[in-house]
RNA sequence: GGCCCCGUUGUGUAGCGGCCUAGCACGCCGCCCUCUCAAGGCGGUAGCGCGGGUUCGAAUCCCGUCGGGGCUACCA
């Protein structure tokens, strides 16, 4: 048998829609996650979620020398911050267990060794030098990769190689005709007969490869659909011939659809690498992207919405979601988009919400005391409406929040906000505390009557006294002010932050400032 | 080298033969607002890689060309 007649499955071709949409998520744990490794997550979860499908989890751990486990943690963790649900998987179980490609070896070997015996794989025993020196006599380029020179070897030869003492590796017999396949991002594509070699499946040690345990996991897991990177692109037609044999021996039930996901670039023009920082999701997440700014982001990675908006949540991302519409042209990590887009969903959660995303971090990072108390949460509830459009990831509340939670005097005063200080500083402070120090410390009177500590007040009064009074520009008059009150150069509003610090703080920071010049 | 993919302003995109003197967003620049910084408002900057076709008409279709990228393991 040196040729087979093309296994075409009678369903090749007619993709699946609605609810009968299986597809899977099959990342092998090796590294931190990748934020490519999350789009196509994202766009798989988008996929299944948009037409009531199954989005199946598969992890391929089966390269020892790599994986690890606490890639595979991060992996789950990943999917669980993003909020990408799956229904089938490693820890939540299914019905096509075991969903760790580890665990499934002994169904690889039956099926490597059908396949052997049905004639569409066979042993080859050429060794890559072997083959090289093939091609150098033959004058050909030594990159062409495996000749097929082992295709038709007697039982004769078989069992004299084996005599020699040689391990076979199992080749999947490639077919002599061009593969063709409806991408459904890119539409058709096709390779040429023979300019893919037939590909080793089980290596020489009886170790099922790749090529083998994708397409037969997929298989047996029936997924319809393979949602993946354009990287993997050129795997296609190993995978389609795989896809038809196993088909041809009743170990699939149809190929799967393909849709090749735009590659996602770093600053030149090449693939974003894992090297590259901005390549790792968690540090994304640390500096305060938010899921419902990340997924948004990251969908717009050769997806739109549409033609004049590029704000939409999780929900709306599923309701619109089509693959077929990705753009297959490379997209390009823009820090700054990614910011400006994490942004606006900042400025889309309600106070009370972007609050408790905040305290965390600010917990993490020291902006705020552990245990936090709840006159401190009262208090951050106050700042956070402050903030809430002065920050495009979480990380930069910290600068602006920790003023509120110093003590007075150990308030640090940063140096270019001291250098800032003009000359009238002194006379400024002075003339502020004077001012401020008639107002009542009280910040409720119900009947609205007497002197409060409330930012109209307190701005009236500094107004009166510095502005009109010293005839100082606005600008020259609230700088010390804000100095003194947060010890930055930039701040939340100034009167806002004086009502919230209270009176004894705020009089207490204008002073030690004085005091200081 | 071979195979394959891609090609609209700096970036991401809209566009699927006339609605395009090419829209939106980010970026950048300017103005307004203003206690700083933001947010917000207004305005500006910059693009269909190139060459041939097809057509009354092309960013849109075809061919070529150039450029970029991916893959090219007994990794996944």
């Amino acid at each position: 048998m040196t040729t087979h007649p093309a296994p075409h499955s009678t369903t090749e071709g007619a993709e699946v829609t609605g609810s009968d949409v299986r597809v899977r998520f099959c990342p092998s744990p090796t590294g931190t996650p990748h934020v490519g490794l999350a789009r196509t997550a994202l766009f798989n979860w988008a996929f299944a979620r948009h037409h009531g499908g199954t989005l199946v989890f598969r992890i391929e751990d089966t390269d020892a020398q790599r994986d690890s486990e606490a890639s595979f943690e991060q992996i789950l963790e990943a999917m669980e911050w993003l909020g990408l649900d799956y229904d089938e998987g490693p820890d939540v179980g299914g019905p096509h267990e075991p969903y760790r490609q580890s665990l499934r070896r002994d169904e690889h070997h039956r099926v490597a060794t059908a396949l052997l015996e049905a004639g569409y794989a066979y042993e080859s025993f050429s060794t890559p030098e072997e083959v090289e020196v093939r091609h150098r006599a033959a004058g050909r380029d030594v990159k062409l990769g495996y000749d097929n020179a082992d295709r038709d070897l007697t039982p004769e030869q078989r069992a004299a190689y084996r005599a020699e003492g040689r391990e076979p590796v199992l080749r999947l017999r490639m077919p002599d005709e061009d593969i063709t396949f409806q991408d459904l991002v890119r539409g058709e594509v096709t390779f040429r007969a023979g300019s893919v070699p037939d590909f080793v499946i089980v290596r020489g040690n009886g170790q099922p490869l790749y090529p083998l345990v994708n397409p037969v996991d997929d298989a047996a897991m029936r997924i319809t659909h393979v949602i993946r990177g354009e990287d993997l692109l050129s795997s296609t037609p190993r995978q389609i011939a795989m896809h038809r044999a196993l088909t041809a021996i009743g170990e699939a039930e149809r190929v799967p659809a393909f849709a090749h996901l735009p590659l996602v670039l770093g600053d030149g023009a090449k693939k974003l690498s894992k090297r590259d920082p901005e390549s790792n999701l968690f540090l994304h997440r640390e500096r305060g992207f938010v899921r419902e700014g990340m997924i948004n982001y990251l969908a717009l990675l050769g997806w739109s919405i549409g033609a004049d908006r590029d704000i939409f949540t999780p929900d709306e991302l599923v309701a619109a979601f089509d693959v077929r519409e990705v753009n297959p042209n490379p997209a390009r990590w823009d820090q700054k988009k990614a910011e400006a887009i994490n942004a606006e969903h900042l400025r889309l959660l309600d106070t009370g919400e972007f609050t408790s995303r905040l305290l965390p971090l600010l917990q993490d990072e020291g902006a705020i005391p552990v245990p936090t108390t709840m006159a401190q949460l009262a208090r951050l509830v106050d700042v956070a409406e402050l903030i809430q459009t002065r920050v495009q990831v979480l990380a930069e509340a910290v600068p602006l929040v920790a003023p509120f939670y110093t003590a007075d005097d150990e308030l640090p005063i940063a140096d270019d906000a001291r250098a800032q200080l003009k000359e009238t500083a002194p006379q400024v402070l002075d003339a502020a505390v004077a001012a401020l120090e008639p107002l009542s410390g009280s910040v409720g009177d119900p009947l609205g009557g007497g002197v409060e500590w409330t930012a109209d007040r307190i701005e009236l009064a500094l107004r009166e006294a510095i502005v009109d009074g010293l005839g100082v520009k606005p600008r020259l008059a609230f700088g010390p002010l804000r100095t003194a009150v947060s010890g930055q150069r930039v701040s939340p509003p100034l009167f806002e932050s004086m009502a919230i610090l209270g009176k004894h703080s705020t009089m207490a920071r204008l002073r030690r400032l004085r005091s200081e010049l």
